[in-house]
DNA sequence: TTCTCGCTTGACTACGTATGCAAACCGTGT
DNA sequence: ACACGGTTTGCATACGTAGTCAAGCGAGAA
């Protein structure tokens, strides 16, 4: 950059400016702003007040530079349009926010390899991964990279890190023994990916609950999708029409997929819950509409969001950099509304 | 930063190592890497196998420092957690993204001056405003600052800068003239915030309707509120219960308060369009839904956001600072599902 | 052979902040 | 009057990249 520069951009201004102004040095003004003690009272006071007169910000760049720090964290998620992920981004935010961090938003879209190397541009903290497949490319190449990040919600195998989650496998054991004590023999599912942790546990959980009551999943009532509302609509009405039996419960891998299936049983002119019940998991706000009114497993996304926040922030700031990775399961519990009911 | 320092950081590759590696300068390394032409063929090779090798990143910190851009774009959004703003954020992330920008998230709480000295960090070369009122202290803040900014959806008055919105006068209109046309005369509604544009434009532009056509709209049945679900809900409420009328249709400032509007019909047990006709204004995806149907004004989000985006880069690129403030106005159309009816 | 021109390259500096170290300053006790 | 100790301040530098300017180099022309 060459001096001639000087006044292109807008002239912003500087810690220089102020030192000039009050006839300090460059030093004793940050000393002053920082709010170090070895600056005398009477200095502090008046580069607090030409600062003030100025309308100074000190610049995030210069000191990102020299701390190495950047109070910026990386948010991944699959697809920032989601409706759905408000319900984690949002608190996240606000703790991150609270503790003074701001979150940079990013979508993983197939390459991953890309994605760490932005993320390792240096102009981030740590991030939160929301959005991992077990087998996570992207969480390996952090760890590889130093880069602190925290697991929320689902899980990467074989990569040790903060993990903060709900007992997915319980909460869906939970919905399964709940369906067979109300006397569902035909049951079906339309689980979430396999790929992911949260696709392989609910699904596991749910098959222990039928199984160690003795009644049958049968395959031809499973489908596998990805959480969207579209896998739970095309799921929903494949399983009515496509396979020879009559499920009368049908478990969700998501309240986005269950909401699907909801839409899709009106469409197809089949009664919820007197013809078939529909169970969701995580219980987002939606779930509680009047016109929707889910049985769903509720998992407190606000806390684990907190949780991880801080989990991250402290693994960023601690002194001795390396860290036992933390785990913090929250308990769900189901939560009964008016799609689940007694098999007629 | 004293020399000593050294390793203490992760200790991250840069263009100087490179240098070293190769036998070249830095500034040989970066020529090379930017794509200088002024590199010769086999320098540009060696100096790219080098940084392949190392898994070399460039510091955005140091990049940003020396250029002054950061090619980090603020979001500002009144409250990140709401389920409705996805359809915009989502929609402006991906361009962003594919111009090479990533998105900070910012939530605009109170105390608008504190933000602006955030965003005035010079960690964001630019601004999107979802969230302005029409007397937007943030927005004459940044303006001041000459940090560039574009509203997106709604305005703020007398400041200048690009705009992309709907005509919200018209979209509104459209729903006033098509409820007199179905017949109705018993006509309530719930608005957003007056301190809005969205909210000005939509309630004058529905009044004006009505008027045109000698329809009264009752104080009595008139609410105010923010757009949230809960505005929806409770207005309805009371407009059900606390007025003397029984409107036969009740206008709602946007789909959120719409659907509020829908399920405390539904709580109340009165028949939605059969008994009460609800209309919305935005068209977001869960309008769609089978168990909504909602009749609303079809905004074109995604399209809109696109464009802010665009803008938005366009002036942070030009090459002289000064621009036209350009306006983008889209056109609504009215979309009909299954929550209007005829009067009966 | 020498000069010139163009192509490559290196040295150097700006950008804004934080901080280790050294120097300056002040007051107190002898 | 002087030495000593503590407080306050300034100097100098690191951080990583981009880009200006000037120098080095080699090839072709005269």
């Amino acid at each position: 950059m060459p001096k001639r520069r000087a006044r292109t951009h807008s002239s912003s201004i500087t810690s220089h400016d102020i030192a000039r102004m009050t006839g300090v040095s460059q030093s004793t003004v940050s000393r002053a702003l920082r709010g170090d003690p070895h600056v005398a009272a009477a200095t502090r006071e008046r580069v607090l007040q030409a600062a003030r007169e100025l309308r100074y910000v000190p610049s995030d760049i210069g000191r990102s530079l020299s701390t190495r720090l950047t109070r910026r964290i990386g948010m991944v998620v699959t697809d920032v349009a989601n409706p759905f992920y408000p319900y984690l981004v949002g608190p996240l935010h606000d703790v991150l926010d609270e503790l003074g961090y701001r979150m940079v938003l990013f979508a993983e879209r197939g390459e991953a390899g890309a994605l760490a190397d932005r993320l390792a541009g240096q102009s981030i903290d740590g991030v939160v991964l929301t959005t991992a497949m077990l087998e996570s490319e992207l969480a390996r190449d952090l760890h590889a990279r130093g880069l602190p990040f925290v697991f929320l919600n689902r899980v990467a195998e074989g990569v040790p890190g903060d993990v903060v989650t709900v007992d997915n496998a319980l909460g869906a054991s939970l919905v399964g023994h709940e369906v067979v004590r109300r006397g569902h023999t035909d049951v079906a599912a339309i689980f979430g990916p396999l790929e992911t942790s949260t696709g392989r546990d609910r699904e596991r959980g749910f098959r222990v609950a039928l199984a160690s009551a003795g009644v049958q999943l049968p395959e031809a009532a499973v489908r596998h999708g990805d959480y969207h509302y579209d896998t739970g609509y095309e799921g929903m009405l494949s399983i009515m029409s496509g396979t020879g039996m009559r499920p009368t419960a049908v478990f969700c891998g998501n309240d986005a997929i269950a909401i699907g299936a909801l839409n899709a049983a009106r469409k197809a002119g089949v009664a919820v819950p007197d013809e078939v019940s529909i169970i969701g998991f995580d219980d987002i706000p939606i779930a509680d509409w009047e016109l929707i009114q889910l049985t769903t497993v509720h998992t407190p996304a606000s806390e684990m969001a907190a949780s991880a926040g801080r989990l991250l922030v402290e693994r960023i700031e601690a002194r001795p950099r390396v860290l036992e990775p933390r785990i913090r399961i929250y308990e769900p519990h189901l939560v009964m509304r008016r799609t689940l009911a007694d098999v007629s």
